[in-house]
DNA sequence: CCTTAATCCTGGAAGC
DNA sequence: TGCTTCCAGGATTAAG
């Protein structure tokens, strides 16, 4: 069968996952060097010397989230934005060892008790962007995105869709609408919800956004409990692997027979993604 | 208002 | 076996 082996696609629960367990390995200690592999990876930067702005002499204070999104932050204020795009790795390697790989590390942040963090990403599709505070990160990056999909209300998801004439897909990998929903967890919440993803986004019955509201939570929920699901490719900052205990109920299984009702899943495309639903399952 | 296509990039899988 | 081809993905931009 085709495409059985799952490619590192950081969504939500991923970056949520890298997020908790980089924490407790940066917060706390200071960056005694920036090594920048290739330029073009940090997208953008503020005026002045490029390490300062990546957090050269700073020490770690927090790590935020929101969507795919993830920040670095300072004691000093400075922020670094993170996006690991679709093979973004970020991990912490410990003192005295060697990391496992070395190819495409495209930055690494040298820590003062002799471990590094290292970020790698084959494909380049993630990057580095540098600010001067967490304000300025949020007005340039995070401002234009909507709530973040794992406490996802069914009022402001309502708000989101609004009365818009898109697949209801289409809406839901919208960043702007909902952030941190990628192609796995939109083709699994709507199965969930039981909803048809072409179904337009006006046309969703009060009950069917409560549903699908519900739904998102809880599949991004289930993918952080199971440290970023089974991404084969995906390793969390301490370099393990996500578990295999959950199984995609419909993405990548098209012509599969459905986990509830053994209908043949169908494949089509929407908004340029692969997409898997239930005919029987998720009647529009 | 909406969709489609192209762009970025690499590695894995499939086809011949 | 080795080569070529296709495909996956997120985000952005342009065009229809």
């Amino acid at each position: 069968m085709r495409h059985n082996g799952r490619r590192a696609m950081p969504e939500l629960p991923e970056v949520e996952t890298v997020r908790r367990t980089l924490g407790p390995r940066w917060i706390g200690r200071s960056v005694v060097a920036v090594k920048i592999g290739r330029a073009d990876f940090v997208r953008r930067a503020p005026a002045g010397p490029r390490l300062a702005a990546l957090g050269m002499g700073g020490t770690a204070t927090d790590i935020l989230r929101h969507g795919k999104q993830m920040a670095v932050v300072f004691d000093d204020g400075r922020a670094v934005h993170l996006h690991l795009g679709m093979s973004g790795q970020v991990f912490v390697v410990a003192p005295g060892t060697a990391p496992a790989r070395t190819d495409h590390v495209h930055i690494r942040w040298m820590l003062n008790d002799g471990s590094a963090v290292l970020f790698r990403d084959p494909r380049r599709f993630g990057g580095v962007w540098a600010f001067a505070t967490v304000e300025e990160l949020q007005r340039e990056r995070w401002e234009a995105l909507g709530p973040d999909a794992l406490t996802i209300g069914t009022a402001r998801l309502r708000q989101g869709l609004g009365h818009s004439g898109r697949a209801v897909k289409a809406c839901l990998l919208d960043q702007a609408v909902l952030a941190g929903v990628g192609n796995i967890y939109a083709d699994e919440a709507l199965f969930v919800a039981g909803i048809a993803p072409h179904t337009l986004a006006r046309d969703l019955s009060p009950e069917q956004t409560t549903r699908l509201a519900r739904a998102v939570r809880a599949v991004l929920r289930a993918g952080v409990r199971a440290r970023g699901s089974t991404l084969r490719d995906f390793v969390d900052a301490d370099s393990r692997e996500g578990s295999q205990q959950s199984r995609f109920r419909v993405y990548g299984r098209a012509g599969q027979p459905c986990r509830e009702c053994g209908a043949t899943l169908l494949g089509s495309v929407i908004s340029q993604r692969t997409t898997t639903h239930c005919p029987a399952c998720q009647a529009v």
